[in-house]
DNA sequence: CTTTCTGCAAAAGGTTTGCAGTTAG
DNA sequence: CTAACTGCAAACCTTTTGCAGAAAG
């Protein structure tokens, strides 16, 4: 397959759904890599698409299946804002996981800042709400699409 | 029609529209007076079951059109966790809207910090990017669901 | 009256489900 | 070999579009 690079994700990956019980099939390792060659969110049709130009062949309600069990494992995100899912690319760490979308490219750029949640956790307790997760999805121009 | 309360948010809601060079129509009054009697968001389906309960039927797609409407006048938002729809509850403020839903009861309370948006951009600029927009929704448990 | 708006029909998308056959381990 | 997984068909739900008739002002 052309241009899917970081194979580390990929590898990563496959471990992760190894240990996890689960098998290494065609599709898992197809949708997998195919996650790994994009910057930008791409929907179950995206990921069917781009794959078929490399003449992979995936039924998209296989892709729907595989999604949603890496989502399980977090080893992607569904992006709401966009609708679509990307992989992830932290360490596990602390705090939730936010996303900046370039509008421009598309591109996302993933990140969790401990600080930023300790603050909502606080905004959200001075109404009186026991915030247990934050979404947060922040729109704009990346650096390299500014001016 | 029975527990539509919240009169004031529709009347102002109206008198948006009039000057917005909109017609006032029964359609567009219903889905107001639905919007303005819950606290969940709701999808243009619930606000259909919702009016039918009131013996006042509107055809789906007219819903779909009036919200759409009543978000591009910034009188109701759409919540993308929950996918639905709820009114806009705040003075047009200075900072994004944001929202908390309560995972138990499903209400959702909307807020607008200054500083959560400054922290926000200063956050998004570190990683060399310029926010124009910030989604927050934070889910958790509301004050009368704790315990 | 005229323009805007609604309802209906239908199409277009997106997502889920069931099941028979295939494949990983 | 056997349980897990995939592909296909079909159902289902959501959203959009086009158009003729209704209604607001």
């Amino acid at each position: 397959m052309q241009q899917y690079n970081d194979k580390k994700f990929v590898k990563s990956a496959l471990k992760v759904l190894r240990s996890a019980g689960h098998r290494i099939t065609r599709p898992r390792r197809l949708v997998l890599e195919a996650l790994g060659s994009r910057e930008a969110p791409m929907s179950p049709y995206d990921l069917q698409k781009l794959l078929q130009e490399g003449d992979e062949h995936l039924d998209v309600v296989t892709i729907y299946r595989v999604l949603e069990l890496l989502q399980e494992l977090n080893l992607v995100h569904k992006v709401l804002s966009v609708g679509g899912y990307v992989r992830c690319r932290l360490e596990d760490g602390n705090g939730c996981h936010g996303y900046l979308v370039c509008r421009s490219c598309g591109r996302l750029q993933e990140f969790s800042d401990e600080s930023l949640c300790r603050k909502e956790d606080e905004l959200a307790a001075r109404l009186g709400f026991h915030a247990e997760h934050h979404l947060s999805e922040f729109s704009g121009l990346c650096a390299g699409c500014q001016v």
